[in-house]
DNA sequence: TTTGGAATACCTAGTAACGCGTAGATCGTA
DNA sequence: TACGATCTACGCGTTACTAGGTATTCCAAA
């Protein structure tokens, strides 16, 4: 660690500057936390990594330019023991288990009270994950619903389907037979219970299968 | 006016405790208004509209329990004098034009500059219009891109599509030939230049037709 | 090595949607 | 009143998707 007793250099990072400023306003009460600075994409924080030498980086997932998971990994692979703590609009089990895996520390709702920010911040510096109340319920499996998982072969179908291909135009994208998209499709729809089209599309746009897409139509 | 001289009552809505305080605080700092509170949905707008008595309503749009559009009008019936700006993160021309129909004074993207808000609220105060510079630029016809609008019919079967509906559902739930779903969603189609059913349902979902619909896929 | 999931592919029959086109009924307004 | 826009509706041939299946290959885990 490169803060033995001194507090902890805090990042914060999005693109919106109302919330920004709204953790920093937050945050800057507490005596054991300097906010080393404000950035508002992930091309930035690798950039200025070096510069700023945060402990916690408060990383947006959605940023123009360059987005919060990309930037996590770029940020772990040059100094891994940073702790990133994911703050998003999404609470969906795709995002936040995306964001575990790409190596963020814990993951925060911005529909949470706004000192629970700092529970969250204490809790990674120990080391622990952080999950906020809602995350965490998102993640649990629920009881009667035993959602079962796509393979990765069917997410790529499905991002392709949602991004308003026909089927033949994902055979021909994924080099696979018609029929074998036929198929995935099938299974998708029994899998998540959506007759049409457009209910995919939804599933697709709301559990984050997309991100990373441009909005083209 | 309530406030001959004295400071605007502003009152801050939005469903994001982060986003609140951080308006709160680019507000706190000019000492010609007066934060009178700070509320997370609409209902609590209009129950405790007498009682704040706010000259500046900041507005979200998407609210649990009551959006700001319904709010909005729910206030203007009550009050007309008061000055309602919307904060939001969208800046389709859908979104806009539609806050503004429902009495809005003002449209601030939420990725704006945090000190654009105090020139906003004093535009409105001024009894003027103030969108921000992407809220403007959405709604500004383009040149080559005179994008042909939707009638209100075609919203109409447009939303039921985008919730997944076939077009003998739409047709049952409207009371119309099948014929006269599919010549809409033709017409749909051609205007929007968009082939597919899953390019329907993200023009939907992106361009708000769909605000107010609960998330069942 | 056997088992099982995943990905691939095909069959059949039926239903839905598409892409052309055409056209009557309203309604507001120029 | 005549025009334009909108909403409504239909014909017809073609293509796409759906809902039941079954089956083969591959690879990893038990």
């Amino acid at each position: 660690m490169t803060h033995p007793n001194g507090p902890v250099r805090v990042l914060i990072v999005d693109d919106h500057p109302m919330v920004a400023q709204g953790i920093q306003s937050v945050l800057e009460s507490y005596d054991d936390l300097l906010i080393v600075g404000t950035l508002n994409n992930g091309r930035a924080v690798v950039d200025q990594l070096e510069t700023l030498n945060p402990d916690v980086i408060l990383m947006d997932l959605n940023m123009p330019e360059m987005g919060g998971l990309t930037a996590t990994e770029m940020v772990l692979e040059r100094r891994p023991d940073t702790h990133i703590l994911v703050l998003s609009m999404h609470d969906s089990p795709e995002y936040i288990s995306s964001a575990l895996n790409h190596g963020a520390m814990g993951y925060v709702l911005k529909d949470v009270p706004t000192d629970e920010i700092k529970l969250a911040i204490d809790a990674v510096m120990r080391g622990e994950k952080y999950l906020c109340t809602g995350a965490a319920e998102s993640l649990a499996p629920k009881p009667g619903e035993t959602r079962e998982s796509l393979t990765g072969r069917e997410q790529t179908v499905l991002l392709q389907v949602a991004q308003g291909k026909s089927n033949k135009d994902v055979a021909i994208a994924l080099e696979i037979s018609v029929r074998t998209v036929e198929t995935h499709r099938k299974n998708i729809k029994r899998k998540l219970d959506i007759s049409s089209t457009a209910g995919l599309t939804r599933y697709a746009l709301e559990h984050g299968v997309l991100q990373g897409t441009g909005n083209a139509l």
